[in-house]
DNA sequence: CCTTGACCTTCCAGTGACTGGAACGCCTAT
DNA sequence: ATAGGCGTTCCAGTCACTGGAAGGTCAAGG
């Protein structure tokens, strides 16, 4: 398979998947031409990594699901850890977000928003961190 | 004022605080020694820097904010609608990590976690792009 | 007066995860 | 033969810093 096809196939854009070579997430063959040839395995592999990173995963996390992937030896309680500790990240960018949301919602509810320059956002921008 | 004493009151690091002239957000005068004089009106600038950014604006956001700030005949409605947009984003970026959330906690939840390699963790990552 | 150590300066390089573009080769169909 | 649509490499840029090296400056203590 061609690069064009498995970045059809696989939702993973072929600019992206020269980069995961370069940093040898994959390592295609390549046909006598120089052209990359994807065997299933390869396609199985950028698969998994699109949907580690879609779910928010590094590339570091990648490596090593993508080492517990192919270790059949491993135990689920490992992948278990890396998945947990991931979500806990997540649940953490989650009540930051929602923070900054408040802040600003309510920063645009006070401001009456018409021609005068009088203006509370800009007002608490300038009064500092708290 | 020094830089240290700056970052020490504004909480933008020296560092930042240089990158943030050498893109010309702040042009603070200098002593005959080279150092960096910085001025009261310097130091607002900075912590109101400091500030846009910890509510996540972009340093182009930054940018516009500060010239809108600068500019006493300014709409507060031109601050409102930058506000009101970047506050979309956020809810944007909550709605997306929540639903990365919820299929983690599903996964994770499956996942039995033992030593056992079995696991619907991998499983599910290995399913591809639904 | 000299030294020490904490400051300050500039400049260069690296981060993460791509993304865009130039310049070129290859393959297929007309 | 040629057109276009693939493929390749390599270089540069993104964003917002951050780290580090090499060197200048300043205030205090001996």
């Amino acid at each position: 398979m061609n690069i064009s096809e498995v970045a059809g196939r696989t939702g993973v854009p072929a600019k992206t998947i020269r980069y995961y070579e370069e940093i040898d997430l994959i390592t295609p063959a390549r046909d006598p031409n120089g052209y990359r040839s994807f065997s299933e395995s390869d396609m199985h592999k950028l698969t998994f990594l699109g949907r580690a990173r879609t779910l928010g995963f590094s590339i570091a996390d990648c490596r090593k699901l993508l080492a517990l992937w192919e270790d059949r030896s491993r135990a689920s309680g490992d992948v278990r850890a890396l998945a947990q500790e991931h979500l806990a990240e997540i649940e953490r960018k989650i009540a930051d977000l929602q923070a900054m949301r408040d802040t600003l919602q309510g920063l645009v509810t006070a401001c009456h928003g018409d021609d005068r320059p009088d203006c509370p956002i800009l007002a608490d921008l300038a009064r500092g961190p708290s």
